[in-house]
This record gives structure tokens, C-alpha cells and sequence, in this order.
DNA sequence: TAGCCCTGCTGAAACCATTTAGCAGAGTCG
DNA sequence: CGACTCTGCTAAATGGTTTCAGCAGGGCTA
């Protein structure tokens, strides 16, 4: 069974030292070897089809080429799907290869996924919720490197969240562009409701970016409906009531595809068609939002770039604090001018 | 800033050789060191913090405690995420942590991949892929283990596949059970026109088990449509064919979930209830499938039992060979007796 | 009392790349 | 000619763990 080829096979085979070899292969800028040194090393590396031993390389430098990627959910969204591959790709472009970890949300388990990862000497650590909120992280080792990503975090500063100020002020504008400037209604929160409940940081931006544009544009919701849970059976439930209260609705702000689903479900229950009786914009860019007919229009919750900016931030060195990424909205066909 | 804590200051604390110290903190078997000594090592390595630098580790022993998961696509599909969700919480049991890459389907992404993760000496790696297929494996260095997730390989035999021949085998009776015999279509699959064609090897067993078992209880499909891609809106259209050929159908078997809900939603547009009308039977257990209402009854792809199952054989000593999982039937309430 | 085994432990090599200090020789300057 | 610099390279230490060979000393047998 063939070795492993050595640093030490290379330069012998060169005619050199390890030193040297190492030096070169390494591309040190201000070595004064000759040229010709460093073509003999790296034909006889080529040649040797050498591979560098990382873990002996790690034990001298104290750096992996490895980052690690911590998560409360990997399965159940697709949003953790997209943050990953987010991540991934970057750390590709960066010569990074990425350990993943989920942690259900379980201090303990995480506890042990970071023990895992700072054993490994990762370069950096990304920690990924699934639902923005502020994240306890436990102490570090000093000199690790950490990244928040969806989340929030005292000490750890640096963080990449959706702009969702701006994707909330997006979708109310492209509303108002299609000519709706009543009959509107909300579907998943409302104000007088949830005063005091906590949803999460990027909710409550979402929404203030949704008030605050409807307040400059000078209109006004007819109606709100909460809703706790945000999946399609509640989203219907919840459409059925804004139909009943406000019967010449003309557009409804769902507050994510899943809702506006269900909304969808019930609209055409009642014979109300998209968009031509009724326009529909919503949140996420989730699977569904493609699947139905017509496709609805959306604001995208860009995984992959958060993803990726993460990694970015990671390895660069860019100043700490929030980095927000833009929601771009998604046009399909579920908003039209209103009818009459 | 704190040094890091060596096996050395462990065994200096102990009053031993780090020798000794190794060899008790790796619980090795036939060691004749005393009782004693067993607990100043422990204690010592207690009161210090003490963690194994895993690099020197691994330069010893060539083993890192890390597997690699290169995989064609991890962001597009619920599938690849469930697949990684199984892996990790298998490695989490089996204390190991894994390495995640994606390859795009890219050859030299996937060399690339490789590479990386022989240089970072995982002990193993498992190939996945999204849709089941035979995959090109390049040469791995002698002594790297490899399993192959939904997919084959000539070289590298151990495989893990869902039971396609047996979840088809089930969906036909649970129809069969509810009482169904005649007026029964099939939605995604037309053999007369895919002869020749290639889908995969497990779609392919996936209709061997349903007409098989059809055959078996002695009934027939009253009508077939193919359809190329398996998107809700080519469901939709094909399910409205299948109306016109068939205008008293009682039950449709959908190749798979999101093609079911194009046909969920092409009966609706007829008039057409499910599942008192019509019963609908279908594949994959897709996120839409609960979303629908009525819940789709559906034959579950296994994701996370496959990856979990995966990273066990990677580490276990079984078999080489084909490992199949059984892909367990979703009860919702898309099956009913057969009207009149 | 030599020879042997057994117990409980240690010394040192090995794993492989990186890095610092420094050496030999040639050329330059005053 | 001596001091100095510059060039092109090497020796050796370093990082932390595992593991093999073997040592010291006590007890036992012949």
C-alpha cells in the first residue's frame, strides 16, 4: 500500500531541504530562493502528486481551512437548506470546507457542537437560527471567530440578518404601484393583538417597514387578522374572517407564503380569483409561492447570500455589527390593478 | 491569553509520563497501570480543562473522527436536507461530526471535493445524490471507506436506496384495501411511451412494485399519462387528459407528490371532491402533501432513516451490498371507498 | 544466588510541516 | 585588506499525541 508522499520526498527529490520546499510550495513572498529552486520543487511535487499532511500542518499553524457551521434546524426548512448552501459555496470560492452541526435548539447539544468544533480548531464559527432571535453563545475560546447569522447576539457583534425594513416598505410600494390604495387588508398580525408578544427581530422590522410605508403613502389597512402559527390551515381560517369583514377586499399583505397559501385556498372557495378580484403579495419566496397558479408575488428571504455573506465576514475583516441583506421581491402574477 | 492545556501538563499534575497519562485517558484495555494512577490522570485532566489537541492526534493516528458528505445538490430539495439531517444525528450518536459539500453535479467540483476531504484525512465519505442514479466515483485512496446514499456504484458497493418496490407495492394496497377495482389511473408514468427511457433505478422499481401488485389482485390501470417533469403544473395538465379518457375516475396513483397536487387541483377545477369523488394516492411525502387539503396519502421517501442509515454503514462492519429502507405509507385522507 | 517472571511505569521515536536563526560564499565599499 | 552586505540555502526546534521497547524493583522458584 502505497505512503503518503512527505514534504521531506519532495525536497529530496529536488535537491533541497524540506525548508526550502516548504517555503516554495507555500508561495512565501520575500524568500530569496532561485527560481530555479522553485521550479525543480514544483515539478517534483507535481510529479510526486504530493498532498500536503493538513493535520500536521494545523499543528504547527493552528489553522484548518475549516469552518464550522452551527444550527438549531437543518431539516425542517428550507430556509436552513439555503443558508447552508450559502455558506458553502463561499467557503468553496475560499478554499474552506465547512463542518455542519445541528443543535435542535438544545444548549447541551450545543454545548457539544462547539466543543466539537473548536477541538477541530475550526477557523470560525457561524451560528444559524432558523427563526431570527437573539442567540445565547456561549463563552468562546479567545480567538475564535464568530458569526451570527439570522440572529442576534450581545458579544458577538457581528451578524447578518434580512433587511426586512426594507422588504416590508418594498412590498406595500409595489402594491401602491399596481393602483391599490384601499380595500387592503393584513393577514398575520395585528397591532392591537400582539403589542407585547414577541415574534422575532426580523418580524417586527417586517412589519414596521410595512406600517411605515403605508403611513407615508398616506392609506390605511381595512382590516387585521392575527395569526399565531403561520401555516396554511390558519392562513385559511384567517381569510375566511377578512372576507367576512371586509367583502370588497381588493389586496391582502400576507405576512408569509405559507398564510398566503391558505388565503388562496379560501379565495377561491368564496369565487374570489387572483388577481384579478383580489391581489395577493407576501413573504419568503417559499417552495409554494411558485407552485401556485398564478404564481404569487413575494419578497424573497435570500438565503444563499446570507449564507454567504456569513462565510465572508467570517474570513474577512470587516468592521463588526449587523450586515443586512436585501430582500429582493420576487415578481409573479398575483398582483394586478384593482378592479372598478 | 491562556496557553492551551497539553497532555504533558496533564501528566506533570498526575505526577506521571504523558505516556502513561495517554493510555489512561484512552481507556486502553490491557494497560497495567494502577488504580491509582487512573484517578490523579482523571482528576488532573478534570481540574485542568483538559481536551486531546485532535490534530496531533489525528497526525499520530491517521484517524480524525469526521466523515465527509459530498452530495450533488443540498439546497434545491427537502430530500437533500433530510439526508443530511440523518447523517448528522447519526454521526452526533456515533461522536463524530461531518464534513458537507456540494458538487453541483460537477466532476471537478466533486474531485475538488474529494480532495479536501482526503486532506483532512475523514474517516470516511458518503456519495448522495438527489435523484437515484448509478454515479461515477473517482479512485479514492486505498483504505477510505465509502457509501453510496441513494445511488450505486459498481466499485463501491455499499449502497443505501429507499424500498421502491415495496412502498409502490403498498400504495396499490392500500387502494386495493379501500376498495377500489376499476376506474384507476396512473399519473406520471406511461409505459408504452417510456419504454426505452431512463428515469432512475428507483423510479423504476417504484413502478415495477405498482403494477406488480396490480397485476396480483387482478386489476388494471384504465388509463396512463407520462409526464417528463414531475412540477405540479404538468400534474395539472396531465390529470385534466386523464378526465377527458376517463370521466367516472375514481382513484389516481401519482408518481409522486407535487404532480399530485397539479392533479389535486385540475379535479377541484372539475368539480371533482377528494376524496369522495376521487381517491388520490401518491409519492415522496413532499411538504406540499400536508399542506393540501384533504392531506395527501402518501408513500414517504425516508430521508433522514436513509442518511442516518448511511453514516451507520460507514462505520459499522456490515455487509457490503445493496441497503434498502423501507419507505414507510403517510396516512392522510385522500383515500376513500369508491363512490357507487 | 542466579534466573525468571511480573508489575507499574518511563524514554524516546514517530507522525509531518513550518519557522527561526544562522551559515557559507560572493560581491562591494572604503 | 578588512568589514560589511547580500544571496541562497539548511539545521534544528517546534507543535502534541501515541506507541513500542524496555527498565527498575520485588517476589518467586531451583
Amino acid at each position: 500500500m502505497a505512503k503518503r508522499v512527505t514534504l521531506s520526498d519532495v525536497a529530496r527529490r529536488a535537491g533541497l531541504s524540506p525548508a526550502a520546499a516548504s517555503m516554495i510550495l507555500n508561495g512565501r513572498p520575500d524568500t530569496r530562493l532561485s527560481e530555479e529552486a522553485h521550479n525543480r520543487v514544483n515539478t517534483a511535487a507535481a510529479e510526486l502528486g504530493y498532498r500536503p499532511n493538513l493535520a500536521a500542518r494545523s499543528l504547527r499553524t493552528e489553522k484548518t481551512q475549516t469552518i464550522g457551521f452551527v444550527s438549531d434546524q437543518v431539516a425542517t426548512t428550507r430556509f436552513a437548506s439555503g443558508l447552508i448552501k450559502g455558506a458553502l459555496d463561499a467557503a468553496e470560492k475560499a478554499d474552506h470546507v465547512v463542518l455542519v452541526t445541528e443543535t435542535g435548539g438544545d444548549p447541551r447539544r450545543e454545548a457539544a457542537a462547539i466543543d466539537a468544533l473548536v477541538d477541530r480548531q475550526v477557523d470560525g464559527i457561524i451560528f444559524a437560527t432558523m427563526r431570527a432571535r437573539e442567540l445565547f453563545v456561549p463563552e468562546l475560546p479567545s480567538g475564535t471567530r464568530a458569526v451570527l447569522l439570522n440572529a442576534t447576539n450581545p458579544r458577538y457583534t457581528t451578524s447578518v440578518l434580512p433587511d426586512e425594513l426594507q422588504g416590508g416598505t418594498d412590498a406595500i410600494r409595489r402594491l401602491c404601484a399596481a393602483g391599490h390604495r384601499s380595500s387592503i387588508v393584513l393577514l398575520g398580525q395585528s397591532d392591537e393583538l400582539e403589542k407585547d408578544a414577541f415574534r422575532s427581530v426580523t418580524v417586527g422590522r417586517r412589519i414596521t417597514g410595512i406600517r411605515r410605508e403605508m403611513a407615508r403613502s398616506g392609506i390605511a389597512f381595512e382590516a387585521e387578522e392575527s395569526v399565531w402559527i403561520w401555516d396554511p390551515e390558519f392562513g385559511y381560517e384567517a381569510m375566511n374572517r377578512l372576507i367576512d369583514r371586509v367583502p370588497d377586499v381588493r389586496a391582502v399583505v400576507c405576512m408569509n407564503d405559507r398564510l398566503a397559501f391558505g388565503a388562496h385556498a379560501a379565495l377561491a372557495e368564496r369565487g374570489l380569483s387572483v388577481p384579478d378580484d383580489v391581489s395577493l403579495v407576501s413573504f419568503d419566496n417559499d417552495e409554494v409561492a411558485a407552485y401556485l397558479r398564478p404564481g404569487l408575488t413575494t419578497v424573497a428571504l435570500p438565503h444563499q447570500q446570507m449564507g454567504a455573506r456569513a462565510v465572508e465576514l467570517l474570513l474577512g475583516d470587516d468592521a463588526p455589527g449587523e450586515h443586512l441583506v436585501p430582500m429582493p421581491l420576487i415578481e409573479r402574477s398575483s398582483i394586478a390593478a384593482p378592479r372598478g
